[in-house]
RNA sequence: GGAGAGGUGGCUGAGUGGUUGAAAGCGGCUCCCUGCUAAGGAGUUACAGGAGGUAACUUCUGUCGAGGGUUCGAAUCCCUCCCUCUCCGCCA
């Protein structure tokens, strides 16, 4: 969420934040909410605080020996009263605005990073390093080819027990969907991460306070009868793990590692990869999450960056850094790097995990805050990366781990985890 | 899902309408005493937000699970919800 105090005080910066996203916004009506409510407020305390002295000198009166029936206490009453009726009336005024207030201002999204990288869209998005050998050539398969041939996973059968874009893993696949969850998550914990398995559904105030609502409510999948939806990635959980705490600036950053399986509607983009792993309703992922001070969160993109990368050099796979330009980035964050694995059957870069600076604007949302040396509350920062998406993970290494034989070589750091070096033709 | 009990400051726990933001104890902090430690003594100590001040601080508001209500006044009375515990039912 964009700081009120901001908003009433130099909108221009904001409209300017918002204009490299690509947003035009007129941020006037806002501005006036906000500075209305604070009128409001001001008025608000100065009559509580005459009702309050009011009790208190009924209080009073009555300890000195008045009757409750006399004059001065039922003047005193009559006084309360309107105080009260007054205190009323500007509660509801607030609550109306509030309430239109946040409609907006809850769309808005994060301000790009101040010395951020200027652009449009995708095509703006720069290429920060590439690592790796990336293999080429007319005959690698893709990986829902290799698929068939080894048996993994059946489509039509997931559409039997759910709809398309749904998938079944079997035998090897399953397998190896398992291995990966369990060496991602030793490997993170390894650098310091804390194993967290949260609950797959969250409420409205989770996927509030991450960002998620009430923009994106298509995206996500709801339940009829409960205040509960499936989450979309682990950072939803992850964000309210903490939410309304005031964290001592001493045991900063905390650094999480937690598995989850990820639902995403997915509306609007029914023609896209409609094949294979890359995009489902439902994958399992393994997210990595910081809460940081504010003044060490540009190191941290870095270091969850790094983190994540680790898991793709371990798994020897091809993949170069992204940086998102201002037009590209998601809602929440302030700066992301994108990591793209090489898929050789594909013959393309494709995204496997996106690394994000959230600044304090999930913070904001969810009232997580840590002290600073004045021990005065402020909001800390929030980042997360994806350390990886499981099911790209398993196309990734379908593809470049190919073999002539049909076989697949699997990567060294997977053969403890998956007992073989290899998948195999039945 | 049903029945009962409960949710108060960092912790334990008292408080059922009136200067109660809240007794007491523990813990924390400061000082004193003491060769060191232990013990002892004196004092101090909730949190959040706003306004003012460079600051120490001053001041206002709110907060006793959450939200409403009654009242001049609510931790205390009423309603709704959430959570915890015990028992029963169901279930992996």
């Amino acid at each position: 969420m964009i700081d009120q105090r901001l908003l009433r005080n130099n909108p221009a910066l904001i409209e300017e934040g918002l204009k490299s996203r690509g947003m035009k916004i007129d941020l006037g009506p806002l501005q006036k909410y906000c500075k209305e409510l604070k009128e409001l407020e001001e008025k608000r305390n100065l009559l509580q605080a005459q009702g309050n002295s009011i009790g208190k000198e009924v209080g009073q009166k009555i300890k000195q020996g008045f009757s409750q029936k006399s004059e001065e206490i039922s003047n005193l009453r009559i006084k309360g009263n309107q105080i009260k009726k007054q205190v009323g009336l500007i509660e509801e005024e607030e609550k109306s605005i509030t309430k239109k207030l946040n409609e907006q201002i809850l769309c808005l999204p994060n301000l790009p990073e101040e010395d951020s990288l200027q652009g449009e869209s995708e095509k703006d998005n720069k290429e920060i390093r590439r690592w790796g050998n990336p293999i080429s050539g007319d005959h690698l398969k893709e990986h829902w080819e290799i698929a068939n041939q080894l048996k993994l996973w059946d489509s039509e059968r997931s559409s039997l027990i759910a709809k398309s874009r749904f998938v079944t893993l079997f035998n090897q696949a399953a397998k190896l969907e398992r291995s990966l969850i369990n060496f991602m998550l030793d490997l993170h914990v390894k650098k310091g991460y804390l194993e967290v398995l949260p609950p797959a559904l969250v409420n409205t105030a989770s996927l509030t306070g991450s960002g998620q609502l009430p923009k994106f409510a298509e995206e996500s999948f709801k339940c009829a009868d409960d205040d509960l939806w499936l989450t979309p990635t682990a950072e939803v959980p992850l964000t309210s793990l903490h939410r309304g705490e005031i964290i001592p600036s001493e045991l900063l950053p905390l650094k999480y590692v937690a598995y989850s399986p990820c639902f995403r509607r997915e509306a609007g983009s029914y023609g896209r990869d409609t094949r294979g792993l890359i995009r489902l309703h439902q994958f399992n992922k393994v997210e990595l999450y910081f809460f940081s001070n504010p003044d060490k969160s540009k190191e941290a993109l870095e270091q969850i960056t790094l983190d994540a990368e680790s898991v793709l050099q371990e798994l020897e796979l091809p993949y170069r850094v992204i940086q998102l330009c201002s037009g590209d980035l998601g809602f929440s964050a302030k700066k992301t790097y994108d990591l793209e694995v090489w898929l050789p059957g594909a013959n393309a870069y494709r995204e496997i995990s996106s690394c994000s600076n959230c600044g304090d604007f999930q913070a904001r949302r969810s009232q997580i805050r840590t002290k600073d040396n004045n021990k005065k509350n402020i909001l800390l920062h929030t980042l997360n990366g994806s350390g990886l998406a499981i099911g790209r993970t398993m196309a990734a290494i379908l593809e470049n781990g190919q073999q002539s034989d049909g076989s697949i070589n699997l990567p060294k750091a997977l053969i403890p985890y998956f007992g073989s070096s290899k998948l195999k033709p039945e």
